[in-house]
DNA sequence: GTAGTCATGTAAGAGGTTACATGATTAG
DNA sequence: CTAATCATGTAACCTCTTACATGACTAC
């Protein structure tokens, strides 16, 4: 169902067609709901249907036409609704860690460069926010432009923040990722020493 | 594919039914792979299906019967062949922060009772790997008792240790979240006083 | 004319959730 | 005999992934 909440979300910014739905999704919303241009042009049909969103059909060159999506009083009212609502936790699902369980099984080296590919991939997902964050404070990104320009002044370092803290989250968690990482290389280091 | 893994795991510990799968799953590989009865009995055919393991039919008193399941010499090798294969790291969702990505939209007592909650949570799921964690230290659990009675006792602390050391990288990011959480708040009540 | 972009989809299948269905066995 | 436990499923539905399909438009 949160997919249409991220979708929701987008069309908060501003009204645009699927592609550049698909366009801008990576940036934006992508990064706390992924997603695919065929699970995406699906989601507007059905959002569609349920009166959430409305699409205008806008000429595009001579013969080809274009579909513009905006959300509707519903959707607006519904997106608000869902933002009041409290967050229900899913059940999250850990398959390195699932793998880590039993690394007794396999060479020491193997379970040590697992570790390291963790670490790394850790610290791929930090740049990858920083860069965001960046992105965020200054502004880069049409969607970011529209949704201020549609708000009073002095909501705006707001408005920012909350996407900021949000990825500041991420960068929190894949920070912990490391420091585990590297205790957990420490701790097994230790035993593999004292077993010989 | 990794509920297959999750099987092959609670299975290379000790032979066992369905039922007793689905009563051992929680405790044991569930906390990093969720599962249900009806999953996990459907599963377990198609493993079955696959070669990956053999179920013997054993009675259960006068009539009925019971199917017991053990690994498959090619499902212990499919097993080690997975924990020497490198993590897929698949596309995570954060409802939550997609979330709060929109707090700008709600009343700020609201987006506070939100981030309580987020903290209540993680909170919980702190105590509930500290309870687990306590588990395996004291070899509650016929799974992990099983388990170590199958290999040489020099190995015992290892194989605790991966254990644990999963279960601590959890608590690590539950810990990340209540920092991250509290510093939201702090933030966000900087701003509001400030904007007055 | 042709390559890249704009624009929108369909179809098959994997995996997960929820709810329901069934019957034997054992302990009191 | 009755309730709890043992034991095993089926069915509908939703979401997500992957791969493929189609054609118009624009800039060169």
């Amino acid at each position: 169902m949160s997919l249409r909440y991220a979708i929701l979300g987008v069309l908060s910014s501003m009204p645009m067609t699927g592609y550049d739905m698909v366009r801008h999704f990576d940036e934006s919303v992508g990064t706390f709901w992924p997603s695919s241009p065929a699970q995406i042009y699906q989601e507007l049909r059905r959002m569609e249907a349920d009166g959430l969103i409305a699409g205008s059909v806008a000429p595009r060159g001579q013969r080809a036409e274009k579909r513009i999506y905006d959300l509707t009083e519903g959707g607006r009212q519904t997106f608000k609704l869902l933002t009041l609502q409290p967050n229900a936790y899913p059940t999250e699902r850990d398959g390195f860690r699932l793998q880590f369980c039993y690394f007794d099984l396999i060479p020491n080296e193997v379970a040590r460069d697992h570790l390291d590919a963790h670490i790394a991939h850790s610290k791929l997902q930090v740049e990858q926010l920083r860069a965001r964050i960046d992105g965020i404070r200054n502004r880069r990104s049409v969607l970011i432009q529209s949704r201020l320009n549609s708000r009073p002044p002095e909501m705006h370092e707001a408005i920012l923040q909350f996407r900021i803290q949000a990825l500041e989250a991420h960068v929190l968690r894949a920070q912990a990722e490391i420091t585990w990482a590297k205790r957990a290389i420490k701790v097994f280091a230790h035993l593999e020493s004292s077993k010989k």
